[in-house]
DNA sequence: AGCATGACGAACA
DNA sequence: GTGTTCGCCATGC
């Protein structure tokens, strides 16, 4: 078969979006997190590539993952820039000028909830 | 083949 | 605290 595709990112990509989906309702991570829960915090930017091909699935939550800032970078992304927003605040989390408030507070560290791989 | 870009992050000035 | 530079690596031209 055409195997043009067998990279080994597939499994990294899949590892991306198993860990978005387990984020619990309120609560955010970052790119960066997650890059360093799968041992690849080096490669951040790789999470966030991950991301943009996220769309192609339905059941991830792409709205809880910001950068470490807290800032909404992905949110142009969505079909309308003021989904990741708005959606993240039907969860409850506070969000101004595209910036989550108390975000140590409602930062979710996959290491730390999960526990070490 | 090289060069530029990107939903990032850390280091440095 | 802000701005710049570099590392990461996949994708596009």
């Amino acid at each position: 078969m055409s195997n043009t595709l067998s990279n080994p990112n597939k499994d990294f990509f899949q590892n991306v979006y198993e860990v978005v989906r387990l984020i619990p309702k309120g609560r955010v991570t970052s790119y960066g997190a997650i890059a360093n829960y799968l041992g690849a915090k080096q490669s951040a930017r790789m999470v966030g590539w991950a991301m943009n091909a996220s769309h192609r699935y339905k059941d991830i939550p792409a709205h809880r993952v910001v950068n470490r800032n807290g800032l909404l970078t992905g949110k142009h992304h969505f079909d309308e820039p003021n989904q990741m927003q708005l959606l993240l605040e039907l969860e409850g989390v506070k969000i101004v000028q595209n910036k989550i408030q108390q975000f140590e507070k409602v930062f979710w560290d996959p290491e730390k909830e999960l526990g070490l791989p």
